[in-house]
RNA sequence: UCCCCAGUAGCUCAGUUUGGCAGAGCAAUUGGCUGUUAACCAAUGGGUCCGCGGUUCAAGUCCGUGCUGGGGAGCCA
């Protein structure tokens, strides 16, 4: 009597166990979040549906409260409907724009126009309430502005969009390499060669300034790596050790320079795509750019939709003509004496006078793929006065084997060369420049030891991302932006 | 680094030419109204006119200087 009592309530206390259990899970299931990318693109309704985000806006009426959450999976809103029978109603009615919250409901068809789904709130959660100070209005920012914030900015619809296609982009680059076969290199950042390339470099350096100002001067042999040390201006060289190794590869990374150079095109610490490729002549470079542009394009275009339209619509209304120029012509190739030909028999006036030797101004380049071409050029064989050491020359003795990539509205987005592989013309160059050869031993080892034509360039990331935006200002398409007397964030 | 432009309410900007009471829209606060959607209507609060110096009876306004921001150039990606 007493055991099957006994039985019976284990077997009872079980059961209810179990069935809390089976509660429980399914409790737990229908409280699983949905993002609002998800939930805006369901072709019919699951009924229950729980999303966490920040009022965006919010518009109340007597019985009944709209707010418009997003959660930044995506550019568009969510709306939620609020009545007053909620609990917490007098909480919800003061929620104000930036607050986050975790709302549960009913995802109906909105009977109202603009949108096709919204959510019949059952129960609202509120976060956190944003105070009356929040920056961030539900109107247009200045970009100038929004800068100043820019630790809020990627709340916004058009900085929400930026970084978003930023990532995207980023995985293209991966997924483009990957399927070509390339191997991704990671190249140092701290170099010891400080003649890498032209331009101001970073210091490096772990003394304390304190004992420095002490002694009067930096000792570097007393220095972390025995010698002076820089930040990287390009990975370049490491690029076409392994590049000599592993046949193709690209390193994708930060790049810094130390320019006080104030525009719209340049920032201190950028990200810079350098592809490496063995076997590979000056053609081919251009081809592997010109192949690399359109691909990412049009993968911007594919996988980021309602981002891109925003810059086309709001931003710059020529974009989508750029993008059939990109994805249905070929670029333009022509060499720099051709091009010389061309600025000097143009009608426009230029400041700078056009002749052969010059470095090409700001002007002529806009020329060329604004004007002229009105798409991307390239520019090759540039006289080997204007460009550096490690570039090939060519049989003219003149020129060398680089191009640029000219694009409209950005100026120079792609910047490479055929390098030099014959070991005693790369050793003249260096002596005609006066380089230090002993510091470059490893990198004349590379010419030593099975020298190969290869070739490479590098993309600015930032500078791509301007182009397929029509964003005018590079501080706009990267987090934290990195300027002379600007390292705030 | 050089040239040009700007700095006025939380934001966007008018007022500066010809010196004479500090303004608008949006935002905020309060109330009203409405299946709204940059909602709407009304009321209220909100100022180091970038800083410093000068001219003047009087300076947001004129002059000098500094700072900050923007555009362009150079350098480059």
């Amino acid at each position: 009597m007493h055991d099957t009592d006994f039985s019976r309530n284990i077997t009872f206390k079980l059961w209810v166990q179990s069935n809390f259990l089976i509660y429980y899970f399914l409790q737990d299931k229908a409280m699983e979040r949905t993002k609002i990318n998800v939930v805006l693109k369901l072709e019919k309704t699951p009924g229950d549906i729980f999303i966490k985000g920040w009022i965006r806006t919010k518009r109340n009426a007597k019985e009944f409260s709209f707010m418009e959450i997003n959660d930044g999976s995506c550019l568009n809103n969510i709306q939620v409907v609020a009545n007053n029978d909620l609990a917490n109603y007098a909480d919800i009615e003061k929620l104000t724009t930036g607050s986050s919250a975790e709302i549960s409901g009913q995802l109906i068809e909105s009977p109202g126009k603009g949108q096709k789904w919204e959510i019949q709130a059952t129960q609202i959660d509120i976060i956190s309430v944003a105070p009356d100070d929040y920056p961030l209005q539900k109107k247009r920012h200045s970009d100038e502005f929004l800068r100043t914030i820019a630790h809020l900015r990627p709340r916004t619809n058009k900085y929400g969009a930026v970084f978003r296609i930023r990532s995207e982009m980023a995985y293209a680059v991966h997924k483009f390499y990957k399927k070509k076969g390339f191997r991704y290199l990671t190249a140092p950042l701290i170099t010891g060669s400080d003649c890498e390339g032209a331009g101001e470099m970073f210091r490096v350096t772990s003394l304390d300034p304190k004992s420095v100002k002490k002694q009067g001067k930096m000792d570097f042999t007393q220095d972390f790596f025995g010698q002076e040390t820089n930040l990287t201006v390009s990975g370049q060289l490491s690029g076409e050790m392994f590049a000599l190794a592993l046949g193709d590869v690209y390193t994708f990374g930060p790049t810094f320079r130390a320019e006080n150079s104030n525009t719209s095109r340049h920032v201190a610490e950028f990200w810079m795509l350098e592809p490496e490729m063995a076997f590979c002549d000056l053609s081919g470079n251009m081809d592997h750019g010109e192949e690399l542009v359109k691909t990412l394009t049009q993968h911007a275009l594919k996988e980021c939709q309602d981002d891109m339209n925003l810059f086309s619509n709001f931003v710059d209304k020529s974009l989508p003509k750029l993008f059939d120029t990109i994805l249905n012509s070929d670029f333009i190739r022509l060499t720099y004496t051709e091009a010389i030909d061309i600025l000097q028999k143009a009608k426009t006036k230029f400041d700078y006078k056009v002749e052969y030797g010059i470095d090409l101004q700001s002007e002529h380049e806009r020329y060329l793929a604004e004007k002229h071409f009105k798409r991307p050029v390239f520019l090759t064989d540039y006289p080997k006065q204007i460009k550096p050491f490690y570039m090939r020359m060519n049989d003219d003795g003149k020129t060398v084997a680089a191009v640029d990539l000219l694009v409209p509205r950005i100026g120079e987005l792609i910047g490479g060369s055929q390098r030099e592989e014959r070991l005693n013309v790369l050793e003249s160059r260096m002596d005609e420049m006066k380089l230090p050869k002993k510091d470059y031993w490893w990198y004349l080892d590379s010419r030593r030891f099975g020298s190969v034509p290869h070739s490479g360039f590098g993309m600015g990331f930032e500078r791509f991302l301007m182009m397929i935006t029509g964003i005018k200002n590079i501080r706009d398409v990267i987090p934290f932006p990195r300027t002379p007397g600007s390292i705030d964030f």
